[in-house]
DNA sequence: AGCGCAGTTGCAAACGATTTGCAATCAACC
DNA sequence: GGTTGATTGCAAATCGTTTGCAACTGCGCT
């Protein structure tokens, strides 16, 4: 896996502020929890468990830790899952009060991902919902291609 | 698993014409494979590896043969691979030409599948790709919500 | 500053989907 | 019908993930 030279626009949130939103939903701030956010902090795009495993200090916790950990962030809406190409789950930190839908764009040779503001036109979601009768129809949608590095 | 209701608009492929498509690529026709594509056949849903078994004639054939005959089918074009919520992979039979894009409506609550002819349009794909100097760009977009049936 | 306990953790074992090594078997061409 | 490389069955291995359980620890309460 090639490291990744395009640029973020996010702004970084800060680990306080993350935690106090755990802290809300009465949950524990332990030492896996607070690494586990230092680390998706660090990384604007969406890592696996193991990557996240292997950004901690020396084995810092049990990778079952990690998994639970991403379950019950997710729960708390404080990362969003996603899937790729290969069967790993990847998490994002979500940002405060949006419901974090977007999409990616990811790089086949090198995973590259990027973040995309477009997303399915509404419209036609919606008349795909009603021509079929189904009710609060979502969808999961990613791109795939080659990055400008992967051309050559 | 409910059984589903939906009406299906596809003309069924014929077996001969599916192995001729096997043949053509100097591949063999084996018992397992016909039996595979027999199966698909006459289930126009993509189907997981281990429905694909359970449908087999009492246990004609190993789970790990219907693995890789799904990769042969796969890497020749004949069945296409897709994801929906949980982790087994899906395969549908492609007609002969066609490229097989395109996209479903699944059930969260009883899988029910429908195949859609709407897709992303292609002028926000090929947006996305210039503006972020990706080549060859393809998305993966499944739908998700409640069917009818389970609405209540 | 200390207590108590539900929430958390580590560890190891269990899991489900999928893959693989290997020796036996078979479909297709001669 | 025989040859041979492709294909199969079987069992063991792998990968991502989950879980049971006993030990441990935030953090609200005193």
């Amino acid at each position: 896996m090639k490291p990744c030279a395009h640029k973020h626009t996010h702004q970084r949130q800060e680990l306080p502020a993350l935690t106090e939103r755990l802290r809300r939903q009465s949950r524990k701030i332990t030492g896996p929890r607070a690494a586990i956010l230092e680390i998706l902090r660090h990384h604007p795009h969406p890592l696996t468990t193991k990557e996240i495993f292997s950004e901690m200090p020396k084995g810092e916790c049990d990778l079952a830790t990690i998994y639970r950990s991403m379950h019950l962030l997710e729960k708390t809406g404080i990362v969003k899952r996603f899937h790729f190409h290969d069967g790993a789950a990847r998490f994002e930190l979500m940002e405060e009060g949006s419901d974090g839908h977007h999409h990616h764009l990811v790089c086949t040779e090198c995973a590259e991902v990027v973040k995309l503001e477009e997303c399915f036109p509404a419209e036609i979601e919606q008349k795909i919902a009603k021509k079929n009768g189904f009710k609060a129809v979502t969808h999961k949608l990613e791109f795939f291609g080659l990055c400008p590095e992967c051309q050559r």
